[in-house]
DNA sequence: AGGAACACGTGACCC
DNA sequence: TGGGTCACGTGTTCC
């Protein structure tokens, strides 16, 4: 029981492919393109913050490792016609470029049993329209005019912080942005997907969402955590159950067929041959059981001739005894069985 | 076995209250500053999107119920010194209205036994100036003049989305971004609760980032999982055996009902816990009974780890044997007490 | 300085 | 259509 609780680290080996790193897997874009523009994109904007996914448009993304759904085929990447906008002029990056797979068609829900996470690949993405700058209405074009003009602000320069020289600067240098970016996207990545792998353990999910898979995890865990718990007190204590009973009922009722075992450990048999007896205690390895199975005896005016006492298991003790009784008083096994049990039980009351 | 991945639902009870729904924290916020204010401001600002958390601090945070750390007190909260700006003019926004207790210093690490993903509670948050108003640059005077200056942007009607008319666009109606937000928020709370709650049921957690425990509670969650499942085959096969099979030795060899028992007299009674075989053998006394009792024993793998023998009776032997038997040898219980008794009636046989 | 982790607001998407 | 979920880029803090 108590190892459980430390020694659960030791499968840790990647036997799971989703726990695996693969912090590799993000090396894929071109850092040139990344350096080269990226930097005059940034400083063309109109200042720091903002237009929060304008510049993810430079960043090329991965067809999203953490799909699982990706098996169907399909593959073409249609490559996002209509690009129009994205800080018109003032800002050279050629729009065939910049690849942007991802984003639209978010999760492809064609396939609901199969969660996933995170961007289900860009599997026919049939709709390419809908660049969806940052937040900004593509196809509107009064809006599109604002941007534009917008780039062209008058005090442009002075919003612009060029180089990773943070010039006064709160913020990033600008040059981390891009580190920053592709670190926070893997960094979901690696969330999005022991997310799924997380789904994958947990039976019976209802729903598929993040907070219900982790609440239903968090009960399911617990679950298993008690029952793990029974189960090893069970494997323990509990597992002499039957025999044990099974055993007393020979002496007492002999009720065979019913399976129901589970009767508590203090198991006691006895046999009686002439005026010897032979007396076998099984019960849980309480200090001073054995004296006061010997004591009790005695009080039953009963001789003890031999005697021997093994543990076994984790927590029981077999006591094996053999007395002989005095000629004139006899006992029935019944009687003697009968007491040393109330004994047993009173002993182990007390302690 | 099989209803374990069905029956865990039962548990759902709220016995955490960590999983308990607490919706109602979110009902906080002055709706009336909301409406009032914030379409105003959404229309003061350039256009649609942008400043990610701008029209966030119009919106005050709830005391983040999801902290576990604030007992630390600590306290202080620096105030964030020259929270100036933030498209100053133009918007009439009061600041002391504005109260934005939770964004600065949002992990408290002053207790970092304890993770608390979320924001360790504003309690005695001094501080109620700092706007810092989107991702603007406080104190960057020529920042704020440029904001200044483009929140005087020439086409800015045309960027103003007034009403909850969307006029056009494609985006939300403004007067639902409220409860987008505070949807969101709400979510992004549950989520943290979750990971809190998480994080206290996964046993030796070394890191406390949120992948981690996920990663952790994972292969904690397959630990246990393969746990159970050892521990129930160990429940049904092995306590089975011994039972059922303790029961049939019983049945061949003893029937105690009548007080004339002990006919075939090798009665042999076996009892298996974990890999320990405790050994009850009550035969006749030959010469060299036990040594045969013993090597047969030994034949099958057991080692001997404590025997008691007794004479009972006139003719009578009562042995006690405690064994243990290899790792990957399993004998049923079956096997053994047939296997002893045919070695003990050629041995009578033979006598 | 620079990586890592978090919460945030936001647009997109689905039912 | 509106509530709910997601990924995204970003600001911020900590080490």
């Amino acid at each position: 029981m108590d190892n459980s609780a430390t020694s659960w680290f030791s499968d840790l080996g990647m036997e799971d492919p989703f726990l695996s790193d693969q912090c590799d897997i993000m090396d894929f874009f071109d850092e040139d393109i990344c350096a080269a523009l990226g930097n005059d994109f940034q400083g063309s904007l109109p200042s720091e913050s903002n237009s929060p996914s304008c510049i993810s448009h430079l960043i090329p993304r991965s067809s999203s490792t953490t799909a699982l759904c990706n098996a169907s085929s399909s593959a073409v990447e249609v490559p996002q016609p209509a690009a129009n906008l994205c800080a018109s002029s003032a800002i050279e990056i050629p729009p065939a470029e910049v690849e942007r797979p991802a984003r639209q068609l978010k999760r492809n829900r064609s396939i609901p049993v199969i969660l996933a996470f995170g961007n289900p690949s860009p599997t026919e993405t049939v709709n390419p329209r809908q660049v969806s700058l940052g937040g900004l209405n593509p196809e509107d074009d009064a809006v599109s005019e604002v941007l534009t003009s917008r780039v062209s602000f008058p005090n442009l320069e002075e919003a612009t912080k060029s180089a990773p020289a943070p010039k006064k600067g709160r913020t990033r240098p600008a040059s981390q942005t891009y580190d920053h970016i592709i670190a926070e996207r893997k960094r979901r990545e690696q969330l999005s997907q022991r997310f799924v792998a997380l789904s994958a353990i947990v039976p019976g999910l209802k729903k598929m969402d993040k907070t219900s898979v982790l609440g239903d995890a968090i009960t399911y865990l617990k679950h298993l955590k008690e029952r793990v718990k029974t189960l090893e007190e069970q494997a323990t204590k509990q597992k002499m159950q039957s025999v044990v009973l099974v055993k007393k009922s020979q002496l007492v009722v002999e009720d065979e067929g019913s399976s129901d075992e589970q009767r508590p450990l203090p198991e006691i048999e006895a046999k009686l041959c002439d005026k010897k007896v032979l007396l076998r205690v099984h019960c849980e390895n309480h200090r001073g059981v054995l004296v006061k199975v010997l004591s009790e005896i005695e009080k039953l005016n009963l001789a003890v001739s031999n005697t021997s006492v093994a543990p076994f298991g984790s927590l029981a003790l077999d006591i094996t005894i053999i007395a002989e009784m005095d000629k004139e008083f006899s006992l029935t096994m019944k009687e003697l069985v009968q007491g040393l049990r109330s004994a047993l039980q009173r002993a182990a009351r007390d302690s």
